[in-house]
DNA sequence: GGCGCCTGTCACCTTACTGTCACATCCCGG
DNA sequence: CCGGGATGTGACAGTAAGGTGACAGGCGCC
């Protein structure tokens, strides 16, 4: 999964002026856009870095989409990203076949833009919920993902953008406990290699940063485990 | 899949120094390492203990990488493990088709250690979330392995990691009698050299935990054999 | 170039947890 | 009622895990 602040959206079509439409529209919505050709360019770019959405034209050269599904769906990355099959059929058979090969969404020619737009952030909601622009709430902390402002209990909080990330996944899910490792994963990014002791010191950092107006911590750290938002 | 603490690796690779290299830093990042020559002996020794995690050499003589990829993955066992190929080929092309065959993930040379044993960590994550069922329930004793919390008739308690994992152990299994030997396995790991008295000690320590705010004990002691929840 | 902010790493400290021992207690066969 | 093996448990020292201040490098911004 990328973990910038742009949701990723990866656009396979074979048709060139379909690709420019939806990337226009896509990146005016303000989402990053990768595209791909066919299936075999779409499985490079998802090794490359890993879309949050994937808008998968149906009808497609070499491989099709149907089977590029499931590939996508079958591979490490490509298992952690909505998957939207886009189609002129609207018969409900392919839909239903569209479906059962793993695909998470289900959109039919023609579609207006907002539709589209509406598609992608709802299935992104669900994949990557801080990413949508969600505001994030937990007791008195507010975070809101699209003006990047955290607040305690009204009063406005300075983050560093690590911290704010950190903040963001241990806000997304709540009482759950994270593992060092997997919020190096998810805030710092699969390709980095960080000492797992940065996360405490960066947990610590946001502690204090949290508490600045006083106020509990709302951190919990697990002994031998990791730490968890409550 | 193997059940110990300690995940397992299998490294597959024709070149005893590269081999001999990479079970070295795995062990010291706290694998369980396996080995195998060639494709062959790599679907015997899958089939010996299936390992979570198989580093596969793009290069191997009899049995190509690629086509033991293809065999692992259609064994009963290998499709339960993570598969990394492991090529000197950085071109595109063979990336795509090292995914197509089933691999989870791909590795170039020439890579760091450090990059490594994060792509292990990454894979073995996805392949072994840390616990199935998330609530485990036992009378009015709760405990949840995702935010890890255990609470008795509401009222929270404090468990040290291991006092939590050997709860966990004995509410996965109500009215199973464990002995300790079995314990030790469970809890502490598969080759740990540790007093079978142990487990005593830490069963009082969970007895107790478990009867600060009151209640019966509800461990009961198997004599001659061992401990069991009820 | 100077400045300030952010970051990742390190070293040091504190604390909680752990494994073992020694001794008390219990259970059961004889 | 007794002896011996099995279990309960308080004490203790060693250790591993986490908190935190300090620091140097990187980067963008004047």
């Amino acid at each position: 999964m990328n973990t910038t602040d742009k949701p990723l959206v990866l656009v396979v079509d074979d048709e060139p002026a379909q690709r420019a439409l939806l990337s226009y529209n896509l990146k005016a919505a303000g989402f990053r856009v990768s595209t791909a050709n066919d299936g075999e360019e779409a499985m490079l770019a998802i090794a490359e870095d890993t879309p949050d959405v994937i808008l998968l034209d149906w009808m497609l050269p070499r491989l099709s989409g149907l089977e590029a599904c499931r590939q996508i769906k079958a591979s490490a990355g490509g298992r952690q990203s909505a998957v939207i099959m886009v189609s002129a059929r609207s018969e409900e058979a392919d839909r239903v076949r569209g479906l059962e090969t793993g695909a998470d969404d289900y959109i039919v020619k023609p579609y207006s833009v907002a539709e589209l737009i509406a598609r992608v952030k709802a299935n992104l909601r669900r994949v990557r919920p801080a990413a949508a622009g969600a505001v994030l709430e937990a007791g008195d902390i507010r975070l809101d993902t699209e003006s990047y402002r955290v607040t305690r209990a009204g009063e406005a909080l300075h983050l560093g953008p690590t911290e704010f990330r950190l903040l963001a996944a241990l806000m997304e899910r709540q009482g759950k406990v994270w593992t060092r490792e997997a919020l190096l994963d998810r805030v710092w990014g699969r390709d980095i290699y960080i000492d797992t002791r940065t996360v405490d010191v960066h947990v610590g950092r946001l502690r204090k940063a949290l508490c600045t107006h006083g106020g509990a911590d709302p951190i919990r750290t697990v002994r031998g485990a990791g730490y968890a938002m409550d």
